[in-house]
DNA sequence: TCTGGGGTCCTAGGACCC
DNA sequence: TCTGGGGTCCTAGGACCC
């Protein structure tokens, strides 16, 4: 017997949830048989494309890029806001899936998992992602990839073949015929600030790299040379990291202010917004948190950050939103501000959390009230209770992303 | 009117301690 | 009198992923 990794990816993960989403909702039109995209609103300056259906992707319209420049591309390109509640419920049903056909199973992403098998021949193992891809076709109702290897980052390499509905297998025996061949771009861990440093050595393809001169390359690239050489000749070990052997490392929301602010009593309140659901989410994970960063962004796109470790471990919205307005304060340059972002670090488990003689005297009571306006939030909604600051302004009492259902992300390790 | 929002890890320099 | 060396923590910034 030996070990086979698969990599599961949903196709166009959030335009096919959402097609199938409005399927079931009685619409007429498959989203995935027009030019379509899930993207975000411009008016709000948050127009960039989350997801793409192959139609527009034969327009040449780009994950990333911005609703505008698609419109050039596609004048009569379908643009959906996203649904992030549906597309969270379509992972959880995959993921179920999933589970049921090996314990070993690493979520990567919102739409791609690991999982690992024994079988004794090739064969086999194409058989059983043969049954899984069909299972989820007929029972969720959108399509995936798999990727098969004898690990992971060439089970990765291996879903990203043809799509969409297909089953790749890329075995070291077949790495010089089917991924050195490919630009050096589509490799794992290769990005936009490595690819011009790679052409510059006159690295193009996988393959160049997997040939290169490994010490040339650690000596420019440093750690990181190592690696993505390594990756290029197909080596990997890491096996499955399962969702109960990691913990979480930090938390934050940031956004993109619909308009810049040059006002710091402005920044403040958004960044108590942020702060809240920050801390909620913090404490929703039963943590604590020693460093508090505060980022600021630019109206020109370029970006800083500014932190401070705490005397003792909180969880307590107050404490660290005064740690943010101080930070603000020492770290904003008064040029007009595009974005803001709050963030906690270095998390403890706040079970086994000792009293310190700096601790804030009402602890306990901070802590008490804390949990409630938490239960009260979750019951009634978001909005239930909001800060006398909030009242009568447009500024929205919390702000940030995915509270409850959430799960780890650890993308760029594999 | 034109670049989101959520993460992780690495590196380099400075402070500080022994 | 005159500059060692190792270790850890903190901070800022950059790179990568989806």
């Amino acid at each position: 017997m030996k070990k086979f990794y698969f990599h599961i990816d949903a196709n166009s993960a959030y335009l096919s949830w959402e097609a199938v989403y409005r399927l079931q909702q009685g619409e007429q039109i498959d989203l995935r048989d027009i030019p379509s995209v899930i993207g975000g609103n411009p008016k709000t300056r948050k127009g960039i494309i989350l997801a793409k259906s192959i139609p527009a992707k034969n327009y040449n319209i780009q994950t990333g890029e911005t609703l505008y420049k698609a419109l050039q591309k596609c004048p009569n390109l379908k643009i959906v806001s996203p649904n992030y509640h549906i597309y969270m419920k379509a992972s959880n049903a995959m993921h179920n899936i999933l589970k049921e056909y090996s314990p070993n199973i690493q979520r990567f992403s919102i739409d791609e998992s690991f999982l690992d098998f024994n079988f004794s021949n090739r064969t086999d193992s194409i058989k059983l992602a043969f049954k899984i891809k069909e299972r989820i076709k007929r029972e969720l109702g959108f399509t995936v990839n798999i990727g098969i290897s004898s690990n992971k980052l060439l089970a990765k390499v291996a879903s990203d073949f043809k799509k969409p509905d297909n089953i790749h297998t890329l075995f070291p025996d077949e790495i010089e015929e089917k991924m050195w061949p490919l630009p050096v771009d589509v490799l794992f861990m290769v990005g936009r600030a490595t690819i011009p440093k790679l052409h510059r050595m006159g690295i193009y393809t996988i393959g160049d790299l997997a040939n290169a001169n490994l010490d040339y390359l650690k000596y420019t690239l440093k750690s990181h040379g190592k690696l993505i050489w390594e990756y290029a000749n197909g080596i990997e070990s890491s096996g499955i990291r399962s969702d109960k052997s990691t913990s979480i490392k930090g938390i934050g929301n940031s956004t993109t202010l619909p308009r810049d602010i040059d006002q710091s009593k402005d920044a403040l309140m958004y960044l108590l917004a942020l702060t809240e659901m920050v801390t909620m989410r913090l404490r929703h994970n039963k943590k604590l948190c020693k460093v508090v960063v505060v980022s600021i962004k630019n109206t020109d796109l370029s970006h800083y950050s500014h932190q401070m470790t705490l005397i003792s471990p909180t969880d307590d919205t107050n404490i660290i939103y005064d740690a943010i307005k101080t930070l603000f304060h020492q770290a904003w340059h008064s040029q007009a501000i595009r974005h803001l972002g709050v963030r906690v670090t270095s998390l403890v488990d706040n079970d086994n959390y000792q009293y310190s003689i700096f601790d804030h005297r009402n602890l306990e009571n901070l802590r008490k009230l804390n949990s409630t306006i938490d239960d009260l939030r979750l019951k009634y909604g978001k909005d239930i209770i909001l800060r006398s600051t909030f009242l009568h302004k447009k500024v929205k009492p919390i702000i940030g992303g995915v509270g409850e259902d959430e799960y780890k992300m650890m993308s760029s390790l594999l």
